[in-house]
RNA sequence: GGCGCCGUGGCCAAGUGGCUAAGGCAGAGGAUUGCAAAUCCUUUAUCCCCGGUUCGAAUCCGGGCGGCGCCUCCA
């Protein structure tokens, strides 16, 4: 039972060993907080989110950094257009990166360092690769020299003598086009801290490597990010690393796919099937989410669609794959999520207890650990049937992560509690004990591979508020009454009309054994 | 030009050499229900095209067509 991750560096699928016995550092990069984050920022967080959520079951103890590049060139642009400090654009923006981050549910991050926070270990590291002769001063800059370093071009498979169009605005100052700052110096108007070279700011690459070498050392697990990330930005980051530190930066480099904008101008207008097929083909224009071809809105998105519909999204689809993104898809996609969320009702009304906040596991369920000894005794069908689900979604997560396919297990498995309710007739006032536990067990399975997904970990998250909630309760019941007095009297007629009309305004209500239940949309 | 990815049922999406090609959504039929909802059962695949390797390929190789990414800021 071993993992295998796919590496970047060896573009091949590799079986999971850690540097140090039992621990696993992971270094993701983060954003650049000078704008709002969109929905692409949260690909990488949720899959690493989720691969930590892994690692832990499987008995590592895992350190996963995330850090936030708060001095850039872009971050002095905007506050010099908002007329306000480079610090409090980027305070602001980090919060609402963080805000998002919790909203889908992404919990497992142990050190968000700030490149500010770290000037003082960035300057030692350019210094080191200075003395060590990679890197030259020029006119206030420092340079990295790409061709000292014989491995440079390593992981993104390129060699800069063939790069055409290199160089930028500072190409004068440099001794090769392939050559990047590791200190810029800085125009009288801009922030800056003292250095060796005068007043200046770190260059793009060099906080990462000084931040995850302070944090995780020379050398560490997995280095993770974007796939856009991969050239110039990781490129630079070996090479400045391992330069300085003469050993491997990562022993795995994984990439996650990229999302891809799939909007049909019809976003928040139901789109009709009809609509589209019209003319037979649609060929829908996508191209790649980023901030400069104005993608956003992920606030919005997050209130209209709730966070765990977005994760859901996302883990659906295996991580180094694109995604093709647009709300009508999101919000397709998380109709799945109803079953669940139903069942978890069946299951209250079975147990009398909530799926959440079951006393005995729910804060407890995301901490399980793999091959724990588990209460699963006796046999039957259900048992078996949950077992083999198991190990077939931890078979798959250990395979590179395949959350898409794991996800089909999940499924599975609440087919296979659903049909077993039914059967032996749970939801009836006596349930049998035998059964009754039997469903127990799987729902605790459930709850368990779920949480490695960091799905159903709190209850979702309702567009309606609370003073709301309240009042429609209270007029629902209402109905229901008159609806289940017209029914007693078998006045069917007038029993149907309310409840049409309840389903015209997006009340949907369900006969029980005695009772009358509804719920939204 | 250099490096790289993708093309699986109406839609989304696993599977990368060998049982009947996962799963979800949508559709159809059935069970259940006073009628519904929920739930369960059943049901839909020339795996882009052509050639090759092989006892055997969606899966490997070559060619073609189509879509896309990076090489400039980007998660």
């Amino acid at each position: 039972m071993s993992i295998r991750v796919y590496n970047t560096l060896t573009r091949t699928k590799e079986e999971f060993q850690t540097i140090a016995p039992g621990k696993v550092g992971i270094y993701l990069c983060g954003p650049t907080v000078y704008k709002e984050s969109h929905i692409g920022h949260m690909v990488g967080p949720v899959i690493f989110d989720t691969i930590k959520r892994y690692l832990a079951y499987n008995r590592f103890e895992v350190t996963w950094v995330v850090n936030i590049t708060d001095v850039d060139d872009k971050l002095i642009a905007q506050s010099q257009q908002r007329g306000i400090p480079m610090s409090q654009v980027a305070t602001e923006m980090t919060m609402d990166y963080c805000a998002n981050l919790m909203a889908l549910g992404v919990d497992q991050i142990t050190h968000m360092p700030k490149a500010t926070e770290h000037i003082k270990e960035i300057i030692e590291f350019i210094q080191r690769l200075i003395e060590k002769d990679y890197a030259y001063e020029s006119a206030g800059d420092v340079f990295f020299d790409v061709r000292k370093d014989s491995e440079y071009g390593k992981l993104s498979n390129r060699r800069p003598e063939e790069q055409a169009g290199m160089g930028g605005e500072a190409a004068s100052k440099k001794r090769a086009p392939g050559d990047f700052a590791l200190w810029k110096e800085a125009k009288p108007s801009e922030p800056a801290w003292q250095s060796p070279w005068g007043p200046g700011r770190p260059g793009w690459h060099i906080e990462c490597s000084a931040m995850s070498h302070k944090v995780l050392g020379n050398s560490f697990d997995i280095h993770g990010g974007g796939l856009d990330l991969i050239f110039p930005h990781h490129e630079n980051e070996v090479a400045q690393s391992e330069c300085c530190h003469d050993v491997p930066m990562a022993r795995y480099w994984m990439h996650n796919g990229l999302l891809r904008s799939g909007e049909a101008g019809k976003v928040g207008g139901r789109a009709t099937a009809e609509e589209n097929t019209a003319d037979g083909l649609e060929h829908t224009a996508t191209e790649k989410m980023s901030r400069s071809k104005g993608a956003g809105g992920l606030r919005g998105l997050i209130d209209r669609q709730g966070g765990e519909r977005i994760r859901f999204f996302l883990l659906r689809t295996h991580y180094r794959s694109t995604i093709v993104f647009s709300e009508d898809r999101v919000a397709e996609a998380g109709g799945a999520l109803e079953k669940f969320y139903l069942f978890f009702e069946r299951y209250q009304r079975v147990t009398g207890q909530s799926f959440y906040l079951d006393p005995n596991h729910s804060s407890n369920a995301s901490q399980r650990l793999r091959d724990h000894d588990g209460s699963y005794t006796g046999d039957s069908e259900l048992r078996e049937n949950v077992c083999e689900l198991k190990s077939e979604f931890l078979r798959k997560m250990d395979d590179d992560f395949n959350t898409g396919a794991a996800m089909s297990d999940l499924f599975q498995l609440l087919t296979a509690l659903n049909k077993f309710a039914d059967e032996n007739r749970l939801e009836d006032k006596q349930p049998a004990d035998e059964p009754l536990e039997a469903f127990c067990q799987g729902v605790e399975t459930l709850r368990e591979l779920a949480h490695l997904l960091g799905l159903f970990v709190t209850p979702p998250v309702r567009a309606v508020g609370e003073s709301d909630q309240e009042a429609t309760n209270a007029l629902v019941n209402l109905l229901i009454n008159l609806r289940s007095e017209a029914r007693t009297n078998k006045n069917f007629d007038t029993a149907d009309q309310i409840r049409d009309s309840l389903g015209d305004i997006g009340i949907i209500l369900e006969d029980r054994q005695g009772s009358t239940e509804w719920r939204t949309q």
